[in-house]
DNA sequence: GTCAGGTTTAACCAATTGGTTAATCTTGCA
DNA sequence: TGCAAGATTAACCAATTGGTTAAACCTGAC
């Protein structure tokens, strides 16, 4: 049956190891063989809980959600004032990536590799984009932030919370970090990006 | 003799194609049987100019520089306001990624995937980011500037040029937008950035 | 012409890898 | 106990791929 106990417990190993392998190397990077070992067992019985790499994938990312990620967008959207939200979407943003520091990375290259299997998963956070375009285009209205796309601001917060993770081994390299100091780094930025996304666009 | 015009051409156009196939699908998803395909050649002469897959990589990217990024460093240590650096190096910054979007993808990703033999391209920007390190916390203490790490600074320059082509298949996802459009979008960034970037730490 | 050198190719090789098969091992149950 | 069905494995297969080899093909010098 697919209920006992050493069932679920082998699948899920299996969707534990195939997550962080293919978060590690991606797709294609891979190997079924690095799966089975990472979950202790053979390959062959890889096969028969997940037909092939491409289905074993989509299950991880596709089926499983998005590992947390959802609950950030809504802090995009509370009944807040603007900087309030812009605040606490950095926040959580932050705490999700320290969480998964390997899932930026991961996704921007698996998006540019064959962007239709995942970008679903960036779909999930669209009614909140667009809530948080509104609430930038009002507060624009009232004259409280200068004349901006709002797609432009949307982008530089996303490039400041994920970019140094995508960039981590050139920020240690050239700035002398070791493991420690760099999460360091990153923990300062998770107040100071919002304070310098709001200076830069504050009227 | 490897002075030939048919020399020259054939090593050229293996190393022209093999930039190409590198710079779209990485070391790793790049088969040798491509780039002999796109240079026009069999695979069993690729081997006979170039060792094996390892010396073609370095030889395209540690050994024939790095494509005009160094130039772009430069703009950060001119004898100028510091603000006008910054302006001067993200509009220089532009143009080089325009000359070559799949670079800072390609960069960030075989970083990432092996550290050791790129890195020394990173270096060659070491100079001028010291010397631009200086020139911040000097306006710091003159008071033009907010009081802020140098290296945040720099990241944070750095993120908004190159992200939004790392992301950009998300970019045009969620924003609707086709090639033109998001070319219009990168163009407009290109004095938006600066203009931002001097906005959020000004004093 | 022809011969020697570098150049180009077709055919081949060995290792890797995704995937299959058939046999073996558990385990719950009649 | 013994059997049936699912779980697990070793051995194997076919395709891909980086790399090699030996033969053929220029081309310029004598």
């Amino acid at each position: 049956m697919s209920s006992t106990i050493t069932d679920t417990s082998t699948e899920d190993r299996i969707l534990e190891a195939a997550r962080n392998v293919f978060l590690r190397k991606g797709m294609m990077g891979t190997r079924m063989q690095e799966v089975a070992d990472e979950a202790g067992i053979n390959k062959a019985l890889l096969h028969y809980y997940f037909r092939n790499k491409q289905q074993l994938f989509e299950e991880v990312f596709c089926v499983c959600g998005q590992h947390g990620m959802q609950g950030v967008w809504e802090e995009l959207t509370q009944e807040r004032p603007l900087f309030d939200n812009i605040r606490a979407f950095v926040a959580a943003f932050h705490v999700a990536i320290e969480r998964e520091p390997l899932f930026p990375h991961f996704l921007l290259n698996e998006l540019q590799r064959d962007p239709k299997h995942l970008l679903k998963l960036v779909d999930l956070g669209r009614g909140a984009r667009e809530r948080f375009f509104q609430q930038v285009m009002a507060a624009q209205q009232r004259g409280e932030i200068i004349p901006i796309d709002p797609r432009q601001l949307m982008v530089n917060i996303m490039a400041w919370c994920q970019f140094p993770h995508v960039a981590s081994p050139i920020i240690k390299h050239v700035g002398g970090m070791d493991q420690k100091a760099f999460k360091e780094f990153i923990q300062e930025r998770s107040t100071l990006v919002a304070e310098l996304i709001i200076r830069s666009i504050r009227a």
